[in-house]
Order: structure tokens, then C-alpha cells, then sequence
DNA sequence: GACACTATATCGTAGGGTGATAGAGTTCGC
DNA sequence: GCGAACTCTATCACCCTACGATATAGTGTC
């Protein structure tokens, strides 16, 4: 499918499909890589993963998992994935960003390296 | 000052600032940069253009220009600039962005150039 | 002087984002 | 084996951004 139509992605939504890109996760897990690896830049409370989190599932860019990877596990943890339509509008989301990125860089500095 | 508790910035404020960074521009030019430079992928109308210049000269990070750069033009048009503040939270948006951008990528292309 | 375009502006609303809060399960110290 | 701190999912109510529609008027052109 086009992943053009969900372009541009909303920013909590973008902030999830890529802490997802580095694998299967869980709700709570998902809230902590999008801090941490932000250097704490972008808070995300349970409120807004959640919400994030259905209105992506129902777009069809992520899924729950049926089963949970490591049975041992805690019983409430529920995983999530990024489907392959998913992992199509965070690479166009990522191109969309990349060119604006540099577009800003290129006009700010006059003199780069 | 410091750029960062204006961080994440809001999608439409970052895409005004990145047009003004390539040079002092009025609103109706400022709209046509956006959507062009994104390849119509990005639709700004004038509620969205003018509501967030308004927050922007706000908060200090545009201003309008007191006198119109080129005398002779259309009388209506108001310019406006960034103002060093703002030039500063382009780049700190931009380096956060490109993280974004480069993680993404990374964990979605397991074989690279 | 009619028509398309330029340019700024605002209203009402929808939708995403957030703080606060809740509550149950888990882990750990002691 | 008890309590405290943490983990994990969940929802409510609110706010703010963003947007579609619309208005108004000046400009250019034929």
C-alpha cells in the first residue's frame, strides 16, 4: 500500500513506530525508549502512548502480538509490532523529515564543513 | 538563551521557521514554500499559516519586519524574519529530527550502502 | 471592467496530546 | 510474609494546535 496518505505522521505517532523499528515491544517499554533515547526530550505519559498506540493499531501500522515472545514473562505485558505497511510510512516519514533537516541546515549555515 | 524548553516544536512552527530560513519572507510566500518544498505533501492553509506566525513572533522566535525590503511591492504584504532565538531552536529541532531520522533508518535497513 | 490571482484574516471545530488519576500485578528488602 | 516501590495498562477531562471554510480587499491582465 501507499503510505503517502498518512504522510505526515503525527509526532507521538512517528516517536512509536520508531522505538517499534528496533523490535517488538510492550506498551510500558515503548513510554521509556521514546524518553530515554530522546535524552528525556519527549515525555510521553500513559495517556498519550495509548491513545498513540489504538489510533495506530486501527490505521493498520502496527499490531498486537497473538502470543507473547518469552511465556515467562509478565502475564499484563502487551506486546506490539510494526506491520509491514507500518515500517513503509516511517521510512517515508523519515525521508520527509531527513529533507526538511537538511533543507533547514543548508540554509543556516552558510559555511559548512 | 537556550534553546531547549522549546523543544519538540510544534510540526507547522518548524516547517515556517525552515522557509524563513532560506531568507525574510510575507505570509502568502511562506504558504506557497511550505507546500511546495514538500511536494504538496504538506497542505497549509491561511488559519494555520497566520495562527502559528502569531505564536511564533510571540514567543520570540520570528518578528516582523518594520520596513518592507523592497519598496515598491505589493503594499499588503508583511514580512517577516527569524530572529536569532529562533534560529537557534531551528537547528536544536533539526539535530533532534535527524536522530529521529537516523535511528529509524538504521534499525529499518539491515543492509546499508 | 470582469476575472483570476494575491494577500491577510478569523470563526468554529475536530483531533491529537497531556496531566492526573486509577488500580492491579510484580519485585525486592527485610 | 509483609509492606513499599515499581511495573504495566487504562481512562477521563481538558487544552491547544491545526484545519476547512469563508471573508474581504488589493493587484494584474486582457
Amino acid at each position: 500500500m501507499n503510505p503517502r496518505p498518512f504522510l505526515p505522521l503525527a509526532p507521538a505517532q512517528f516517536h512509536v513506530l520508531v522505538a517499534l523499528s528496533g523490535g517488538d515491544m510492550h506498551g510500558y517499554a515503548i513510554m521509556q525508549a521514546v524518553e530515554s533515547s530522546s535524552n528525556n526530550l519527549v515525555r510521553m505519559g500513559p495517556a498519550t502512548l495509548y491513545g498513540t498506540l489504538k489510533r495506530l493499531c486501527e490505521a493498520g501500522l502496527t499490531e498486537e502480538l497473538p502470543h507473547r515472545p518469552e511465556p515467562g514473562d509478565d502475564q499484563r505485558r502487551r506486546y506490539y509490532r510494526l506491520t509491514g505497511l507500518g515500517r513503509e510510512v516511517c521510512l517515508a516519514e523519515a525521508d520527509r523529515l531527513a529533507d526538511l533537516v537538511q533543507r533547514s541546515r543548508s540554509n543556516l549555515h552558510p559555511w559548512p564543513a
